[in-house]
DNA sequence: TGAAAAAATGTAAGCGCTTACAACTGAGTG
DNA sequence: CACTCAGTTGTAAGCGCTTACATTTTTTCA
């Protein structure tokens, strides 16, 4: 009968289980090596024996280390900022670090919180999306000298390490698309732009492509909507009432969810993609491929940027100071629903 | 100048600040009731005043609580995890626990492993996915005392607390609907089964749905397929290449993921739905209701269960021994891709 | 073979917090 | 006015682990 009967084992246990000090113990733990073959058998005999299961929290307090990242997004209800979660989780696992995942609903105030509580857990280092925050979230992460990445955004001159992509230039070069096709009158629907730099980002990216050939954005042609497939529908039967002569013929959506509600829509009134109008999305979800016609759109890189955010803290905390990552590459994935305006 | 001019400040540095005993401080933190007013209020200045962020780690080690629920999920690549974690993370939130989340890609070892990484942190709670896994995972919880709920699934008679849905039952209704329709050939494109016993029961549910009505499902009419629309499509086609007196006239699909690619690859094949065959899925994704025609499919509560399921655990944690929580209810949604087969 | 160097192991001091218990305060009471 | 007693605040003992340093053992090599 044991001494302490306590429940889940602790290092002691294990210490006097195979008559060594618990500094053996943590070391076959953390440095096998370190220890002689024969003992390190015996270590991890009494520890596979009582079904030993370190204590986080103890080993978080004297090693200063959490073994544990976090991760602060707008919300996984969006395909793309799950999937991308999705890889820094299954890089995390491969490195034995666990992830803490918080969701703003795109509030900055409630971003603070979040990062505020990841903060006191300990994370060992901090993913965020975009460049918008509060200068008290970004202040906050550095008093506490907590290394951090900024995902979904590139900015050549930015004071912060980004692991993203170049927004204004994708939503550039594809709205040069539109251009070369011939369309002059281009319609956005645009994601909501407050406290989101990439939406912002996107839109002018658009005004720049457009001003570049003497044209401008008619601001009633622009709609702002959320992420959801019935805004996408609504603010596409909205630009479809303009005048006739104001009417686009060809539509930026800010994402492939408004850009899929779009299409929806447009089928719905009985108008053709792209022969009456033609749409282009951001993102390259998977559904966009399968689409008839296929959906024109940006490929956006979650998972390697997951993969890469996440690698980058791994070196942050393996103490190797990685140069700043490069803007990670867009494509433009020309489908089905563009094509030149309709004649007249 | 601080006798400790350490980075980020602690309670002790907060009690000298103020003048009281570190246990004053921690009091003002955890229960400020019990601090008289004047005195309560030159400490939070003092917090405030230094940018005091609790520590985690040394919080859980004193007082056996991490403030943290870990969840398992197969993916995240899958909308309707994603949005079940969302809800999840909501409602942590408001309770001011923070989410550890970690994904097995299907793979119960995998699984196993991470529920080891979870409980090495600490969580408080665990939610899982499903009934399917290796016995020593749940024993493992067992034995550190962790409260934990399973999720996506409900047994009346479970050993297990669940917070789900009746799949087996929803599978059988919505066959019902098919076979009320007429239907006699009746395929399945179902999820991975190996290690799922959430696609296993839904192909069980269509079973039983067919042999109660002397039918029975024919094994080549049944193909498996991982969670990707473009593996729908696959499966649709494969199926109807059957022989003519063999072909189904309705689908089974045990997602809306295959089904939409189902939809999409009859709709690329010049097959209409549902004239020449019915399609139905399952978990009702936002997508679905906006096709056209609209998917027939069952409606599954992510948001309602992941909410649930937080739910349940704050309160096992709260001490309250919640009594096993009901099963949550699913509805069928009759849309446009059902309809009685063709007259041949 | 034995001394020095290298490797392995043990000792024990915290890490920053919570909390049982002790000590003190002041209001209420007989 | 002494005495309770409830309400506040302080004291200090850990929580389970890592790790600097001390000690012991093993290896190396003249």
């Amino acid at each position: 009968m044991p001494l302490k009967p306590s429940e889940t084992p602790n290092l002691q246990d294990i210490a006097d289980a195979a008559g060594v000090s618990t500094a053996t113990v943590s070391r076959v733990l953390n440095s096998p090596a370190a220890v002689r073959p024969a003992l390190r058998e015996r270590v991890e005999q009494q520890i596979r024996a009582l079904g030993y299961v370190r204590h986080g929290a103890a080993r978080a307090l004297a090693s200063a280390r959490s073994y544990t990242i976090g991760a602060v997004i707008p919300t996984l209800e969006s395909a793309i900022f799950a999937s991308g979660v999705d890889a820094v989780e299954n890089r995390l696992a491969e490195a034995r670090q666990t992830l803490l995942l918080a969701v703003t609903n795109y509030d900055l105030d409630h971003e603070y919180t979040q990062v505020r509580a990841l903060l006191e857990r300990g994370v060992d280092g901090m993913i965020l999306v975009g460049h918008d925050h509060n200068p008290e979230t970004l202040h906050m992460l550095s008093q506490h000298h907590c290394p951090f990445v900024l995902t979904w955004t590139y900015a050549a001159p930015s004071p912060y390490p980004c692991v993203g992509f170049d927004n204004p230039g994708a939503a550039r070069r594809i709205t040069e698309h539109l251009l070369d096709l011939g369309h002059k009158k281009i319609g956005v629907i645009a994601g909501i732009q407050n406290g989101n730099d990439r939406a912002r980002e996107r839109v002018q990216g658009v005004a720049a492509a457009l001003s570049a050939r003497g044209l401008s954005l008619d601001p009633k042609s622009l709609i702002e909507k959320p992420y959801v497939i019935g805004d996408g529908r609504d603010a596409f039967r909205a630009l479809m009432q303009r005048p006739k002569t104001k009417r686009p013929t060809a539509l930026f959506c800010g994402n492939d969810v408004l850009a899929i509600g779009a299409l929806l829509e447009a089928r719905h009134l009985g108008l053709s993609v792209p022969d009456d109008v033609s749409i282009v999305g951001f993102d390259n979800l998977p559904l966009a491929e399968h689409l008839s016609p296929g959906l024109t759109t940006i490929h956006v890189p979650s998972r390697r940027m997951g993969k890469g955010a996440a690698e980058y803290l791994l070196q942050c905390i393996a103490g190797e100071a990685p140069e700043a990552p490069a803007a990670l590459p867009t494509d433009i994935m020309i489908r089905g629903t563009t094509a030149p305006p309709p004649k007249r």
